[in-house]
DNA sequence: ACTATATAGTTAGATATCGAACTTAAGGAG
DNA sequence: CTCCTTAAGTTCGATATCTAACTATATAGT
């Protein structure tokens, strides 16, 4: 298969940069803040309103383990509300507090110089491009996932 | 003006190619077997010869520590040896035994079908020019981070 | 209504990863 | 030769992540 090292060659690639850029995240981030917690307050403020653990795991593909194990940190850090459910006593709601939106602002101001610097020298065309073949490419493996 | 949620979607995306891609990996590699393991198992195989573990950090993009961890247990599965370097006391130099190598075939023969069904249904033309940009990208922070 | 199955979350145990602090060894400046 | 700085590895404590096993609740089939 000759095509493997084609495939190998890509995910290795995809790996590297996605270590690469979670570090220097991680990096600027104030003390304590990690790119999966910033996760969850981004998707809180930008879609709004309470969100199940599972509907937030499965946003972001990764377990309701994980995503269990996160949200007890940042309940902890207040960072998030958590409530029963109201409609199904198995279910949370999870939403982001005052203190959680503050940090999300401080955040963006963290990284913005890394993506000021980034939006200069990289070219945005190639980046419109590359997106789209990233997306169509993690469509594909999700899909495949679910139908293997 | 930089379109910072362009930036932030591409990486984005590469999360979670790369967590899809290295999950599904380690799910049919052999118990116990991880991408991190065999990734040194790999490099020494096609590199050959015997490898310093900050060398072999540096390659694989993460820290010392991360390589001393990872290579503690390759150690103690006996997938490599270690010894200390003649030339330099501080030095360690790793290389791969007839288990690691076997092994390493093993992972290669269980990830096969994996990669003939990838190779069939994405275009492989679309992902010459994806490696292709994403080189460009991985070059161009690992640059960055260097000289920030 | 009862039972079986499915769903939401948690817990346990493992690996990978980081930064920071530490140990030991090498190399260079006086 | 001695002292200071650099370099190679290890150790520590933390987070994220997985799978597997568990609890509790909901839903469906009979």
């Amino acid at each position: 298969m000759p095509d493997a090292s084609l495939l190998f060659r890509t995910f290795n690639e995809i790996g590297i940069i996605a270590q690469l850029a979670q570090t220097r995240f991680e990096a600027v981030m104030p003390t304590g803040m990690t790119l999966a917690q910033f996760t969850v307050l981004n998707h809180l403020v930008r879609l709004g309103g309470p969100k199940s653990p599972l509907a937030m795991a499965n946003a972001f593909q990764v377990t309701k383990a994980t995503m269990s194990s996160t949200l007890t940190r940042m309940e902890a850090k207040k960072l998030v509300s958590v409530i029963p459910n109201p409609k199904d006593a198995r279910g949370k709601l999870v939403d982001v507090t005052e203190a959680g939106r503050t940090i999300r602002e401080t955040c963006i101001k963290a990284i913005e110089p890394d993506l000021k610097r980034w939006s200069i020298n990289l070219k945005l065309s190639d980046m419109e491009v590359l997106v789209g073949q990233l997306a169509v490419l993690r469509l594909y493996l999700d899909k495949d996932r679910a139908n293997r």
